[in-house]
DNA sequence: TTAAAAATGAAAACCATTTTCATTAATCAT
DNA sequence: ATGATTAATGAAAATGGTTTTCATTTTTAA
């Protein structure tokens, strides 16, 4: 096995035994499909993508692995507002770049832009300072989403 | 009737009348009640609320008229993680202050915020114009929350 | 004052997500 | 290794917020 071609047995494993999971197949898949996924998947999204090569693999289980995952940070739970969640694989090795969500009201289409990113980002951890102390909150995270109607939606009005 | 004080018979019925809807006990009763509120009421909330007086209105029509006033632009549905949405009154003639919220991951207390909010709107405004053009988006909203834990369950652990 | 359109309540349907429970697989102590 | 614990799992059932359906009532338009 080359190495640097970490899949399979990849660095997760270690991230899992530390907080007293099993990293098993099934959880290995989902991460698998997550990790090269291109973001917003749903946990039926996951589970289709898996049936066919992982057949014995539930929809329970999807479930369940995407809440560990959600707990160790390891993935982003959304909702895009189309009743089901969305789940995103946070940033790996590989870097994903960390981006916000463009959402259309109309078809649901979701866009990731990084552009302003920086910009927002800098404002963001002021303002997560600033708030953290105000309201003895500790801040782990924030959400930003822009809405309105997609290229497509707004042509049909 | 004092001039001024224009509860009952408000400003919104024209507002509803303009598109075609119709201004009834109910749907009043609803639009009572959330401009009153401190935001953040789920659709059971409002129900509860409305009951006593009018327990002729049930559940279904108090989702239906969040449905309208929603795509009216008179309230906003927000999803805190808790499994059921919440609803705020847009700001209408009394002026409620534009806030971005705060929330516990651990409780689900959600905390309204306005410090910092000039600086995250001038920011918000930017970045949707840049957006807007970049991809063709006619974007209409944006949703800012930051997670966390409360000071309450901070100490709890 | 009648005809068409909207709004309504009650009950049933929906449907994403959770829970239950009996079974299997993985880990640990010996 | 080898049981003994503990975690993970699938299938089926339960949950629970939200939507639909449908027959009825209310409101508006003609």
């Amino acid at each position: 096995m080359p190495r640097g071609e970490c899949r399979g047995q990849g660095w997760w494993h270690g991230k899992f035994r530390g907080c007293g999971y099993r990293l098993t197949l099934g959880r290995e898949a989902i991460l698998d499909i997550l990790s090269k996924a291109e973001g917003h998947l749903s946990a039926e999204d996951i589970y289709m993508k898996i049936h066919p090569k992982h057949p014995g693999v539930g929809l329970t289980t999807v479930y369940r692995t995407l809440d560990v995952l959600s707990s160790l940070g390891m993935v982003y739970k959304f909702d895009f507002g189309d009743g089901r969640s969305r789940y995103e694989f946070a940033e790996g090795p590989k870097g994903a770049h960390h981006h916000h969500h463009l959402v259309c009201t109309q078809c649901n289409k979701v866009i990731d832009y990084t552009d302003f990113i920086d910009e927002e980002v800098e404002l963001l951890n002021q303002t997560e300072k600033g708030l953290g102390q105000k309201y003895k909150f500790k801040i782990t995270n924030h959400l930003i989403q822009f809405y309105g109607l997609c290229e497509k939606c707004r042509g049909e009005k």
